[in-house]
DNA sequence: GATCCGTGGAA
DNA sequence: TTTCCAAGGAT
């Protein structure tokens, strides 16, 4: 007996009837319909992002924009705010894409896959899971727990990503015609909590008997996957211009690297080169230190320099504009600048 | 199909 | 310390 030849939605669904996690986003068992909204707030935001990052941001989110109209009517520059240090700022930008999309329709979100898919931000994933969860539609939701569950089931030995056409007929195979949004959630927690990259706790696993990369002895070594790229590290330096208690915030474009952000002035660096060194002004410049930041596919060091001075001073780029220092907080700075800042506000400029 | 796009926690 | 990677999507 193996998951070829065995009903595992039957046993797994029993297992999530006592298992499932407890979640914001979740209504609690027995309880009413989810709502859409909060169901595609939730998978937007959990796109890539651990369930422990996304959590504040859902309750913050929802507290502030309760229904689609409310954050379809949001300034954008709010809910870019309000997305900062979660990543992937392209998902704030479409989210808000999406939420006017859906208020102009009335507020209802589409309810197949395919409406779903149609949608800014709503990848095959995304469309899936929110037709299965909010909808109760039968849908094949595969994400990277999926993945891993299902590669270990029937012991997929194709490498990813190569192997995913094939990763998703296994899961199709298992995906039950009732219940759909309780499989695929079943499968995330399973995969969250019992089928773990490292150190799968098999004998806890609902599954372990019709596992089949469990039988080979080693289910850790599943999902094969493909060699990484290494990561190049880049140079490049960001500039605290002061002035009065403020200091001078541009906007980045809204496109590509930490697009639509607001940030300091920097020397142009990126994922492909090192920063020109240039300074936005000429001036009496002092270092304040470098921040080490890790992207996915590159890694930054950061050199901070800061420069204070009474005279007027032009930093040139339209677009920027003098932020109170009191008021750092909100201005929804991404993580590596918000690094950046702590380090110039940690050397003062107090003269020796 | 390959590449780009953040972040923070775990081991 | 470094490496890996988590409820992926867009181009």
């Amino acid at each position: 007996m193996d998951a070829r030849s065995h009903d595992v939605a039957v046993d797994l669904l029993a297992w999530y009837d006592t298992h499932a996690r407890k979640l914001p986003w979740r209504s609690p068992p027995g309880g009413r319909a989810p709502d859409p909204y909060r169901v595609w707030l939730s998978e937007v935001m959990l796109q890539q992002t651990t369930v422990a990052a996304v959590k504040a941001y859902f309750a913050e989110f929802t507290r502030r924009w309760p229904t689609v109209h409310d954050l379809a009517n949001a300034p954008e520059g709010e809910v870019m705010a309000a997305w900062a240090g979660l990543g992937y700022y392209a998902r704030a930008r479409n989210l808000l894409a999406c939420a006017l999309q859906v208020s102009a329709r009335g507020g209802a979100f589409p309810e197949t896959e395919d409406g779903l898919r149609a949608l800014p931000g709503l990848g095959a994933y995304t469309a899936a899971a929110v037709a299965a969860i909010a909808f109760g539609q039968r849908a094949v939701v595969v994400d990277a727990n999926v993945e891993r569950v299902v590669s270990r089931l029937f012991a997929i030995e194709d490498p990813l990503p190569g192997s995913r056409p094939s990763i998703r007929r296994h899961a199709d195979t298992i995906t039950p015609d009732e219940r759909a949004g309780d499989f695929a959630q079943a499968m995330m927690d399973l995969g969250a909590t019992i089928c773990t990259t490292r150190n799968p706790r098999c004998l806890l696993c609902p599954l372990s008997t019709v596992c089949v990369a469990r039988q080979t002895g080693e289910p850790e070594r599943f999902p094969v996957k493909a060699a990484k790229k290494a990561r190049p590290q880049r140079q490049g330096r960001a500039f605290w211009i002061e002035r009065e208690g403020a200091v001078w915030l541009v906007r980045r474009p809204g496109k590509g690297m930490l697009g639509g952000m607001r940030a300091l002035p920097d020397d142009g660096w990126s994922a492909r080169q090192d920063g020109s060194g240039k300074a936005p002004l000429e001036g009496a410049w002092e270092p304040a230190g470098v921040v080490s930041h890790g992207f996915t596919h590159f890694g930054l060091d950061l050199h901070v320099a800061t420069y204070r001075g009474n005279e007027t001073v032009s930093p040139g780029a339209d677009g920027g504009e003098w932020w109170r220092l009191d008021a750092l907080a909100d201005a929804g700075l991404p993580t590596l600048f918000a690094k950046a800042v702590r380090l110039a506000l940690a050397t003062t400029g107090v003269d020796a």
